[in-house]
Order: structure tokens, then C-alpha cells, then sequence
DNA sequence: TGGTACATGTAACATGTTACATGATTAG
DNA sequence: CTAATCATGTAACATGTTACATGTACCA
């Protein structure tokens, strides 16, 4: 097999204890401190609290899960219904994890391959720019529907929200509100559908 | 040498004339319209004028005009003083920014660790999270303030400011000032200095 | 009994980051 | 002539993405 032969790999991973966890990991043991969940779990749980201002893969998932298992950061659980396995924290994973998070977060990356195109946008044919402006404009104003939507049912929710989860939702609204801002304000030179 | 036996890398690299390109070289090739660079030009040119939505390191700078030379992109100049290689836009380098440009924009991708640290706030020690909000909040302000220098100074220059890059500007103005909006609307639980 | 959704994982590759090595030019 | 800055690049690694392979359980 071409896996077994790869020695280092073992090594790489052994060695991941001493490393400080990235972000992704992290997260996946801030999740787990439910309870037990499986990697699809993960996978669908991350995808719903955290999808919108974190992403990550499936691949990375199992990856991490794997490498903090090997770590001692997780314990993983027997196999179960359709191979159902269910990864436990343990006390090391829940030092990591209170460790990480006490160092306070890392500077955000904001990548939007939009403002590239706008900052080119001389170069395209004329109207195109407007099309693609307006194409981005209707997604984000679906999103600013969607987050508001989620605001109003948590709010009509019995029981006080958690202000935790809200000031996160809150941070949604407020980014895409400003994006909004941000198309409404642009000029008509950009936004013409014949072009400047 | 362990270079020159790894035989793959050529291959690979060959082949990247049919992949599309990726925004970041894309970037490159659009900062080369404006005339010949080297990688050192490019690094602290791409800084300043997309730096604040788009990181790029000078490790990642120098592998994708090694790349685009290869698929024929980009011409290598000769060395001048102190080794500087300018490299040159080629037809196929043009016409591939042109494509990638009208293909239009990918989704953005926001990863704000502070969010995460803020989901899972409930395990800091109190105060803790308020700490680390306040230092989060001086660094947006800092870099709001900046927006709004670097705009006032476009508005006064001579001449009428270029619409394409006032835009990209406007969107960091929007950006930051929906951050410190967010801010300030965050319930006193999460802010007060003694915790929740 | 056959299709769909569930579930796990590897392989291969693309991209991003950090650290290191080397040398040229310029200012003092 | 020496320290700071300019300039290029490789090495090593970390992270992110896409495609592929495999099999299970449920439901019509």
C-alpha cells in the first residue's frame, strides 16, 4: 500500500500535541463539549453553527478528527449502526481547547474575489460589471433575509436567547446590511446596465 | 540536490495551462497591465492596493510567476542590479486575465476567529471575553479611522478619483463601520469588564 | 429489490504560511 | 568597511478542496 510506507506521516501526527490547535480543531472540541458526536454529526452540526462566518470540509473533519485522536485530544468511540463512530474529549482535549480559546482569536481574513473584479472592472466589456454587481447583490440580499428571518424565530422563541449565539447571528445582520449599504452606494458609472 | 529529482513538480507545473487560473495569480496578472514588475514590485504593490481584502505572502508571489512562466503567461526579463527579474505580460497572460476576469467573481469567504471566541464565550473566565472584545474594538477603530484618511485624501487629490478603486475603498469603509456598529450593539453581558 | 440518503474514509492536489539561506547595494 | 535594507528564492509544513471508493440502512 502506498499509505503504510509513508512513516513520517505517523510522525507529523504524533508530534500534532505540542502544536497549538488551529481554529478548525478547536472548533470541533468547543462542539463536542455537548457530548459525543460522530464526524458526519460534526460535520452537519459545524455546518449550521458556525457555517456562515467559518468554513470547513468534510475532509478536514475526519483529518482533525483523526489527528487529535492521535493526540489524545479525543477518545474514539466503537463502531456503531452504519459504522456510526462517536469521538468523546477528553480531559487533555478539554485543557487544549480552554487553552486555545484563552489566547483570544487570530486577526479575521476577509477574501471577496468581488472587489477584485470591481477594482478591474474597467477592463471588462461594458455592462458586464453591472450584470456581475447585480448577480452578487440579489445573494446577498437573500442572506440578509435569511439572517433576519433567523433573528425574528429566535427572538419569538420561548425562553431567553443566549446571547452568545445572538451577538454571533448579530454579527451576520450587521455585515450584510452593510454590504447592501455598500451596493446602494455605489455609482451609476458601475452599476449601469450599458456600461460607463 | 532534492530539487532537481523530483520530476513531478515540472509536470505538474506544465499542466497549469488549462486550469483555471486562481484569484490571487489572476491578481498578478492584473497588476502587470500597468507595466513590467518584479516579484518584489508586486509583493508591495498587491499590498497596499488589494492588501485589505486579499492577503498574499511573497512565498506565494514568487511560486505563481514561476508557475505562469511556465504555462507561458508571463515573460522572465533578464536580472538586473541586485538580481531584480522583471517579469512581462505575454498575449496568453492577457487573455487569460480576461477570462478569468469575465468569468466572474467566486463567493466570498469570511473566517472571523472573534466570532468563534464569541460562540464559545460562556467558557472564558469572566472578564476574560471583554478583554479581548475592547482589544478587537480598538483594532477596528484603528483601521476604520485609516479608511476614512486614505478616503479623504483620494477626495482632495487633484482630478477626479478613479470610481473603480473608490469603490473597493468604500467597501472597507462599509466594512469596518458595520464591525464597530456590531460593537457597540453587544448586550453588556459580553462587554462588562467583571463577566457576565 | 432497487434506489436514495447515510456514513466513513483515502487520494490527490491546490493554496497558504513560516522559516531558512543567500547575496547585492547603499547609507553611514 | 560594516550594518541596514533590498531582493530572490527554496524547504518544510499546514490547511483547504475536490474527486474517488466503499459500504450500510431505510423506504417505497
Amino acid at each position: 500500500m502506498f499509505y503504510t510506507d509513508t512513516f513520517h506521516i505517523d510522525m507529523s501526527r504524533s508530534q500534532v500535541t505540542d502544536r497549538p490547535l488551529n481554529p478548525t480543531a478547536a472548533s470541533l472540541l468547543g462542539l463536542l463539549h455537548h457530548g459525543p458526536m460522530t464526524g458526519w454529526d460534526l460535520v452537519s452540526t459545524a455546518q449550521t453553527v458556525i457555517g456562515d462566518f467559518w468554513t470547513l470540509t468534510r475532509s478536514q473533519v475526519y483529518r482533525e478528527l483523526a489527528t487529535m485522536t492521535d493526540a489524545g485530544l479525543l477518545e474514539a468511540g466503537e463502531r456503531g449502526t452504519r459504522d456510526r463512530r462517536p469521538y468523546t474529549l477528553t480531559d487533555a482535549g478539554r485543557a487544549a481547547f480552554a487553552a486555545w480559546l484563552d489566547r483570544g482569536p487570530d486577526a479575521e481574513t476577509i477574501r471577496f474575489p468581488l472587489l477584485l473584479t470591481v477594482l478591474f472592472g474597467r477592463q471588462l466589456a461594458p455592462g458586464r460589471l453591472a450584470t456581475i454587481l447585480a448577480e452578487r447583490h440579489a445573494l446577498h440580499a437573500a442572506r440578509a433575509a435569511h439572517y433576519e428571518q433567523i433573528d425574528k424565530a429566535a427572538r419569538d422563541a420561548a425562553g431567553p436567547p443566549d446571547p452568545y449565539a445572538m451577538a454571533v447571528l448579530d454579527f451576520g445582520r450587521h455585515y450584510e446590511r452593510a454590504v447592501l449599504d455598500w451596493f446602494a452606494a455605489l455609482p451609476p458609472e458601475l452599476t449601469a446596465p450599458t456600461g460607463p
